[in-house]
DNA sequence: ACCTGAACACCGTTCAAGT
DNA sequence: ACCTGAACACCGTTCAAGT
């Protein structure tokens, strides 16, 4: 279906006006509000889906959800409220379960890639989560619930494990960007002659064929830190 | 000197108006060309340097520069050429000294402080680094280059030292975001008893009073990978 | 309370005209 | 080649008016 509305189950809009187009809803309060910041929510996400964050304007949002672009600021105070929703959803999407059923190691071993993987597709959010007061997204609060619990049972001492999981989650978020990245990052291209050890060093693991470059710096990174980490427990 | 208005050395500028305000250029190619590349560099590290990222826009570099916004895509295509450009003299201002001087331990150590404490307080730019051609940024390829002569000369294998970097660095961007984050970024607040495990390693943490605990993190993260990857040598 | 519609104060970028 | 000045196609956000 190439350019059908988007349209959710949730909102079965009665449609009286036949004419082509979308039905027009007159001005004033309806009888039942339009708008809820689970809808809203879908159809940002449905919108990044489609043509990424560019695509996500208020004006494109408004449109997709049948609104008026001020009818959003009765839901949110500004698009980074949008945006604080958007990653709320996607931490909910973050693999945890392992903390309950495996050793520690893997244990945080799946949950890096898990969040790596999710937030690789949605960039543009990680300058909003790293800024992001915890109370304002519980979903992503109840990750690191889940962490942490994971951390103190594995026997983590407790003034250590919030510094340890923004350590792996710094790790998490750049690696994220570097997902991202073209292939050629690192053509040194007319400069190769002066950059020898760099260039050799690129040459190098090109050689080596690996499908995904990025894996490889991530599972290196993210052992060394595994390793390292699970020293501090008693 | 509160409001004067920037003046470049290299940029004398006869004065024929002696009315009050800047003195207008009248349309045409001047006789000498009034920008270049270094000039909108500094303009824009001014610029942010005094209103943040928000203030660098287009129009207000202009402004500053005394010319059109036109004028400058005489010598930039875009916007984004102006952040890489910002982003290449930064990367000429992380200290890579000490790879010709210590041990590779050391070393690693004191150009990933540097490193990140140079991007904490350019943020903004890290989306453009983590996907930028490094054919692009001179300055950056230079640091890259003798990063990587410093982990040949220490004995790492060839094929693992892009990956080694690739990771460090993705732990040093992702750390330049904690740097800025807000002290009560992990308050859960009325969350606070369905979250137990997390809200007790907050208040252990917080508990050993750390003056900068984004440093607690970065040099925890640090540490573990600096001996992960010092296993690799031979 | 929650919508519409018009308006505001910006953005980055393009392009003809001028020297 | 390298400026000016006007214009374009957007942005996010505000606010009075309507029900």
């Amino acid at each position: 279906m190439p350019a059908s509305p988007a349209k959710s189950p949730s909102i079965k809009e009665h449609d009286p006006a036949p004419k082509t187009g979308a039905s027009r809803r007159r001005a004033g309060r309806p009888a039942a509000a339009v708008l809820d910041l689970a809808g809203i929510t879908a159809a940002a996400l449905r919108l990044i889906g489609k043509n990424g964050y560019d695509g996500l304007t208020m004006a494109a949002l408004a449109r997709s959800l049948h609104v008026a672009p001020s009818a959003l600021y009765n839901h949110v105070e500004s698009k980074r409220d949008v945006l604080l929703l958007v990653e709320d959803h996607l931490a909910a999407l973050v693999d945890v379960t392992a903390f309950a059923a495996e050793p520690w190691e893997s244990a945080v071993r799946k949950w890096a890639w898990s969040y790596r993987d999710v937030f690789a597709e949605h960039t543009p959010l990680i300058p909003v989560i790293a800024v992001l007061p915890v109370t304002d997204a519980p979903q992503t609060l109840a990750m690191y619930e889940t962490v942490s619990a994971g951390f103190r049972t594995a026997g983590f001492p407790a003034e250590r494990i919030v510094s340890a999981i923004v350590a792996l989650e710094s790790f998490i978020f750049g690696s994220a960007y570097d997902v991202t990245a073209p292939a050629d990052i690192f053509e040194s291209g007319r400069m190769a002659e002066s950059t020898p050890s760099f260039t050799g060093a690129v040459r190098s693991l090109a050689a080596q064929g690996h499908e995904k470059p990025a894996d490889e710096a991530f599972s290196l990174g993210l052992e060394a830190l595994i390793v390292g980490f699970g020293a501090l427990r008693k």
